[in-house]
RNA sequence: CGAGUAAGCCAGACAGUCGCGUGUACAGGGCGAAAGCCCGUCCACGAGGAAAGUCCGGGCUCCACAGGGCAAGGAUAACGGGUAACGCCCGCCGAAGGCGACUUCAGGAAAAGUGCAACAGAGAUAUACCGCCUCUUGGCAAUUGCCAAGGGGUAAGGGUGGAAAAGUGGGGUAAGAGCCCACUGGCCGGCUGGGAACAGUCCGGUCCUGUAAACUCUAUUCGGAGCAACACCGUGGGAGGACAUGAAGGUUGGCCCGACCGUCCUCAGGAGGUGGCUUGAGCCCGGCGGCAACGCCGGGCCUAGACAGAUGACUGUCCAAUACAGAACCCGGCUUAUAGGUUUGCUCGUCCG
RNA sequence: CCGGGUGUGGCGCAGUUGGUAGCGUGCUUGACUGGGGGUCAAGAGGCCGCAGGUUCAAGUCCUGUCACUCGGA
C-alpha cells in the first residue's frame, strides 16, 4: 500500500457514511469521498455479526488483498471504506474480488476505465 | 483379531512469487544546527492446545487501614502431601457403578436447636379409626356365650406411602410391646493396628425416619478496584498569586474609524502522545530424591508485543481429513469446543502354540 | 476488563416458603343471528433454553453450558 493509509477515527468513519457516495452488493458495500490530500484513504470494517474474530479476520484480510491488487489502477485522492456483509463470510475470494471490480465500475474510481481488471 | 479402559503426542508439510508487523545492521537517500525522524535494502523472528468462557488462585499498580479483636456477608469441607497460592494436582480411605481394567462422588455435624415431609393413609415424629384383650352397666340365653353403651390397656394384624418406630426367631403376657434373650445392621465410647482418614470373627452402651445443594452449628479462609489500573509529557481553555496600568505593541484591514488581545510563576488536568510491554513461580536436556504430584543440582536457550490492531492471495507436489478456533498486562489451574492421525500400559472374549 | 438481567402454549407475560403449570390474546368446534361482527360454552396446543446433580418429588435448589440483552471504567 504505497499511497494509503488507513482511516483511523470514528468521526473520519461517520463523515464518509453521511457525505459519501455508496454502492451495494450482497457482500460488501463500498462508501467514498473525495479527500483534500494527494493520496488516498482506505478504511475496512467488519461488524461482531459476520462472524467470531477468525472469521472477521479473514474477511478483512482478504478485503485489504483486493484493494492491494487493484490500488494502482484507482484514482488517488479518496477516502474508500469497505463494510462487508454478513453474507461475506460464505465467500470465495474470487467472488468478493469481481464484487469489488464491479463496484469501482459503479463508482467510476477507475483511472482510465475498463483498466485495473485481473 | 475384536471389544473396552487409562495416559500422552501432533494440530497439514515442502518449494516459488507478491504483500504485512517488530527488531538489528547499513560508508544508502531525504529533512534537520544537533539529538533524531521518514524512506529504502539485507537478515532474524512472528498466535493456541485450548489464545475461548472469564469460573477460581496469584504477581503487578493505585486507594483504604497502617496494632489487634468482634460482628455482618461470601467461599471451601473425609485424611496425608505438593505448591507462590488455590475451590487445583497427587496419593490414600469410604460409598456407588462395572465380570474386569477402571470410573464417579459439595464425602464435616441430624446425639445443640428450629423448620419441612404435598397427595394417599387410622396415623408423618407422633397417632387409637378398624381390630385384639379386659372391666362396669343393661338386655337375651341360662356355667365360659351373644348384642348394645361407656371406661381402660395395647402397638402384634390392617388398601397407603420414599419413609410406619432397626430386622428375624424364641420366651413372656389377659392381649401385647427391645419388656427379656440369641443372631444381624446402624450409631456412641473403649481396646488393638495404622502417620491420619479408617479398619476389626474384640468389649461395653442404645437417645436408631429422611432432609443441612432448608435455617443453623463447627473448622479454615477472604480489605476494595482493576493495564481503559497506574506513572510521565502535555496545545487550547480554567483557578490562584506577582508585575504592569490605559502608553507602547500585535491580529483583522489597501488606509482611517471600529473590534479583539497583557507578561511571568504555581495548581488540577478533558483531546493527544510516551512508558507500563514482556527475562519469567520461563523453556529444553541430563542426574539425584520421592509410589506420585513435585523438589534439588548442573548445562544450554531467548521464543509475538500490536493500539482501526500484523499470518493473506496465487501456483506446484504429497494428500484429499483440514476440525475447533486469533495473543491484547503476565502466570498457575478449571470448564467448554475439536476433523483426523499416532504411541504406550492394562482388562475382557475367541483362536493358535 | 468488571458487573447485572432474561429465557415458560403461536405472541405478550404470572408462577410466593420445593408438592398435579396458569392468565390475556390468537386457533379449532358448537350455539345465539338470514350472514358477518360480537357474546356464550367446550377443546387443542408445554421435555418450563440445554445437560448433569441433591431430594420421595425440581419451573422453583445447586453446578456447568448456550443464546439474547443492559450498565460501568
Amino acid at each position: 500500500m504505497i499511497c494509503t493509509t488507513s482511516i483511523k477515527q470514528n468521526y473520519e468513519f461517520r463523515r464518509v457514511y453521511n457525505n459519501g457516495k455508496s454502492v451495494a452488493t450482497g457482500l460488501i458495500a463500498v462508501y467514498c469521498r473525495k479527500n483534500r490530500r494527494g493520496m488516498s484513504r482506505l478504511g475496512i470494517t467488519v461488524g461482531t455479526k459476520v462472524g467470531k474474530a477468525v472469521v472477521r479476520n479473514k474477511v478483512r484480510r482478504r478485503l485489504r488483498e483486493i484493494y492491494r491488487h487493484c490500488e494502482s489502477s484507482i484514482r488517488r485522492g479518496q477516502d474508500i471504506v469497505i463494510v462487508a456483509r454478513v453474507k461475506s463470510r460464505y465467500a470465495a475470494y474470487s467472488e468478493l474480488e469481481r464484487d469489488f471490480c464491479r463496484m469501482m465500475d459503479k463508482l467510476g474510481l477507475w483511472e482510465i476505465s475498463g483498466a485495473g481488471k485481473p
